[in-house]
RNA sequence: GGGCGAAUGGCGGAACUGGUAGACGCGUUGGACUCAAAAUCCAAUAGUAGCAAUACUGUGAGAGUUCGAUUCUCUCUUUGCCCA
């Protein structure tokens, strides 16, 4: 009689994962005899409970954690919190609370939480950036950066909320309003604190190519936001009233300097100070800060101009002269604030011209066109000729025209070769209290001095008042002002971008307990870089631009460190969607509430009521389309919650939850349970027979080599599916003859391969085999994968006409005799002339026949 | 508008460097067990024709390279993401 008891992963997970804390199994120490193996995961933000994209995510870290560590990897796997930021400020308002208590008590919801999904996480390195120990370093690494010349003080626009009284980011401005108050947001400009990321613009850029386990996606992404471009200055000579002789411009087109017809400004432009009396301008300007700062917010709202008397000078054509203009489209963190220019050929500048009804003229024709083409309803910015444009004429466009057009311009001292990026100095000051205070202060006449690093760490002040506008820190007296050197100072009120706090976190993570400095050389010099860090594509741009900057700002000038980009491998993980409901009234609609009967869905307990079905989408709070990760695991199990959550697609993609498909996870690893006991009595009763079944050997061997492929290559929804074929595999051939010690042997073969899937399951079952020391992760057998028989595909004039099984190595002429004398094949080759025959060794054979 | 990717059964998805298309799972259908249902087990499952053996069609559309294309090249369509 077969034992049938059920598996029960309540006991089974539970006794595990407290095994594993109790026999810190996962803690990692530097071990040089052993070659090392850093896994890291995006920390998460502690906003309350874990969700299902969590639950991917460090699902994909725990398996790839865990088979490292099986092939024999010294693996560090920590765990932290990116605990500072604006909700815990939000919650805290709302609710009358301490942010720190509200986060800290979200810290240790979620640790359980992801301890109870039986992460190999060492936990004797968590971190949570909110705490003095971590941010401390931090402000000392502000302090070396300023040192270093790469933190300076500028005024820059924000976007400022009147009513609130405070800056919000891009993603508050909501149609232009804020996203609480909903009050106009207006440009202001505010003196804040920035990191000088563009220093290292050029080795951002070209460092990308160095990073060959990251997606291409995400590289040129980064390559696009970094934007190099190449092109010139232009100096423009200027006539006019005002005492303004020339102005510089940039452009990647000056090969189109002769369709010139306008010159357009910032309104930040140094001309503007002759214009600060002048009453239209500065109610040009006011409309102006009605648009947005972000590039695309310009891109799309309408381009207003305001001329002035001034005349800019063709530098190619003297006896050219063309207006100059404030424009809202031009930016002056880009290039000098000024542009040229073309209308014909620039979308911006054609619309511009189009309402300023100013000059186009055409010079550059598509190869197609003639040499009268001319610039219509739209401007061409395609590839051409030059025409139109005296000696430049006949130029390629745009390769040879701007190399040329450059030369020209070299050669006549009026413009000069430049490389121009996109990419502005990163503003780290925030109006907000829940941060890292930045350690500077103020003296009365304004003044900057940095705190001292003896009175390091600045300490975030407690118990204070929310309820204030603007930012809280600005109205606690006793800790704004301070003493230093016997002067009275003004503290800097601003705190840290939280972008700060997680550029530098996995340097951390390698010395967590180092008191005096952020890490210790040695310890970074063994673990660094991450070998594979794992995390949302979303994050593709900043954080991991913001990290790789940081690891070289913290390099510059300093030897301590063996590397220069802090991520050798990226994936980038999809996101986890479920179906949108909406009730009859558009309210958004919990799955819960919903429930699918007579293949219609129906709100639960009102069969009359209409369900509205939307798209699957990525599960979000707002549209309710959340499946609790903790009920789901309370149902069915960490191992079955795991298992599911690879099966269904590949990580990079997105993923559609399935509670039937979650379903069948349970109750696969239920039947794997029966199995398992079959084996175990089998192991019991039998003895060693001589009775030669290799079948069960040479399959263990093929499923050592496939699923140890497709965890190279995260193939981790095919290991699912590799599972799923042993169980079938195996439930046949326990009912065959096998000898126990080949059935053992082979057994905890396939046990291990299924370790980093679902851990708890698989270490219960090598327990009950006494199998527990001495894992490691099997080797396949090369020998032992060629097969002796082959399935020869046999084709006539290319097309698939048998499968013959031939043993191994057979030659073309034995093949071919073979294939003549098959029932299926012989009918298309008798009576004609065989012209040709394609023999693929040990593969397949074609055989090419008049017809 | 520009850049990058994707398109395979009813669904999610497999397919090593061009060489058996549809692994594995879900769903569906039929059967067993049961008074019945659930659960479980067994079987079938790309389409068309056929009792069957088998044949034809088939990886978004069209062309090309090749003995052979889901895979490589070109054009197009749809769609996703990023940038504007």
């Amino acid at each position: 009689m077969i034992s049938t008891n059920r598996y029960n992963f309540k006991t089974v997970e539970e006794k595990w994962q407290n095994k594993w804390q109790k026999s810190k199994v996962f803690s990692s120490k530097i071990d040089k005899s052993k070659q090392k193996f850093y896994c890291l995961e995006m920390f998460p933000y502690p906003s309350g409970k874990i969700h299902m994209g969590h639950v991917r995510n460090y699902t994909i870290g725990d398996v790839l954690s865990r088979y490292k560590s099986l092939v024999g990897f010294n693996v560090l796997h920590p765990m932290g919190w990116d605990a500072f930021g604006m909700p815990a400020e939000n919650a805290a308002r709302e609710n009358n609370l301490d942010p720190k208590a509200w986060t800290n008590k979200n810290i240790s919801t979620m640790k359980k939480q992801l301890k109870r999904l039986g992460l190999s996480i060492d936990w004797e390195r968590e971190i949570s950036t909110c705490s003095e120990d971590y941010y401390k370093h931090q402000q000392l690494f502000f302090l070396e950066l300023y040192e270093k010349g790469l933190v300076y003080r500028k005024e820059n626009y924000v976007n400022w909320d009147p009513v609130d009284q405070t800056v919000l980011a891009n993603e508050q401005v909501i149609d232009g309003k804020g996203w609480r108050s909903g009050a106009v947001v207006e440009r202001k400009k505010l003196n804040q604190w920035f990191f000088k990321i563009s220093k290292f613009s050029d080795e951002l850029q070209s460092d990308l190519d160095k990073l060959k386990e990251w997606p291409n996606k995400v590289k040129v992404m980064q390559k696009n936001w970094i934007g190099k471009s190449f092109g010139c200055e232009i100096g423009f000579q200027i006539e006019g009233e005002l005492p303004v002789e020339e102005i510089k411009c940039f452009t990647t087109r000056p090969d189109t300097l002769f369709g010139f017809s306008f010159l357009a400004v910032s309104i930040d432009h140094e001309i503007s100070k002759y214009y600060s009396e002048n009453e239209e301008f500065q109610k040009f300007k006011k409309e102006c800060s009605k648009t947005g700062t972000t590039e695309e917010a310009i891109a799309i709202g309408e381009k207003i101009g305001f001329k002035t008397d001034l005349m800019a000078i063709n530098p190619l054509d003297n006896s050219q002269k063309v207006p100059v203009f404030f424009a809202n489209f031009v930016l002056m963190d880009y290039g000098f604030g000024a542009v040229f220019g073309c209308p014909a050929h620039d979308q911006r500048d054609f619309d511009f011209a189009k309402k300023y009804k100013l000059e186009i003229k055409t010079v550059v024709r598509p190869l197609e066109e003639n040499k009268d083409y001319e610039v219509k309803n739209e401007a061409y910015t395609g590839t051409g000729v030059i025409i139109n444009s005296k000696y430049l004429n006949d130029l390629k466009v745009p390769d040879e025209s701007i190399l040329k057009t450059i030369d020209i311009l070299e050669e006549k001292k009026i413009g000069k070769k430049q490389i121009n990026f996109r990419l502005k100095d990163w503003g780290v000051s925030r109006q907000r209290y829940w941060g890292c205070p930045i350690p500077m202060a103020y003296d009365e006449n304004g003044d900057v001095i940095a705190i001292p690093k003896k009175d390091l760490p600045v300490k975030l002040p407690e118990n204070i008042d929310l309820m204030t506008k603007g930012n809280p820190l600005d109205s606690v007296n006793d800790w704004k002002y301070v003493q230093i050197n016997g002067k009275k100072y003004k503290r800097e009120t601003d705190t840290l971008d939280t972008f700060v706090c997680s550029s530098w976190y996995y340097l951390r993570f390698c010395s967590p307990n180092e008191k005096s400095y952020g890490f210790k050389k040695e310890d970074i010099n063994y673990w660094m870089p991450v070998d594979q860090y794992i995390g949302g594509v979303e994050h593709a741009i900043l954080h991991l631009l913001y990290s790789r900057f940081f690891m070289k700002a913290l390099r510059y000038k300093n030897n301590d460190f063996k590397f220069n980009e802090p991520f050798h491998g990226l994936f980038t993980q999809g996101m986890v969607c479920h179906e949108t409901y909406k009730d009859e009234n558009d309210n958004w609609l919990s799955p819960e509430d919903v429930e699918f009967i007579e293949n219609k869905f129906k709100k639960k307990d009102s069969p009359k009521s209409i369900v509205k079905v939307g798209p699957s989408e990525s599960m979000s709070k707002s549209k309710k389309n959340v499946i609790d990760p903790e009920n789901i695991i309370k149902n069915y199990g960490a191992d079955a919650v795991r298992l599911f959550i690879l099966s269904d697609s590949p990580p990079e993609k997105d993923v559609q939850w399935s509670d039937q498909g979650m379903i069948a996870s349970y109750k696969f690893l239920q039947k794997l349970w029966i199995l398992h006991n079959k084996i175990k009595d089998k192991l019991k009763n039998n003895k060693d027979t001589n009775n030669k079944n290799d079948n069960l050997e040479k399959f263990t061997n093929q499923m050592i080599y496939k699923i140890t492929n497709n965890l190279e290559n995260f193939n981790y929804n095919v290991i699912v599916a590799n599972i799923y074929e042993t169980y079938n595999f195996l439930n046949k051939e326990i009912e065959q003859e096998i000898s126990s010690s080949v059935l053992k042997k082979n057994y905890i073969k396939i046990l291990i391969l299924f370790t980093p899937t679902i851990p708890h399951f698989t270490s219960e079952c090598l327990e009950e085999l006494d199998n527990l020391d001495d894992i490691y992760w099997p080797e396949t057998n090369k020998e032992l994968l060629v097969e002796e028989k082959i399935d020869y595909i046999i084709q006539i004039n290319g097309k698939k006409r048998a499968i013959l099984n031939e043993n191994r190595d057979i030659d073309k002429e034995s093949l071919l005799a073979k294939v003549k004398s098959n029932r299926i094949t012989e009918k298309y080759l008798k009576d004609q002339n065989i012209n040709k025959i394609v023999y693929v060794k040990n593969r397949l054979i074609n055989i090419l026949i008049n017809e």
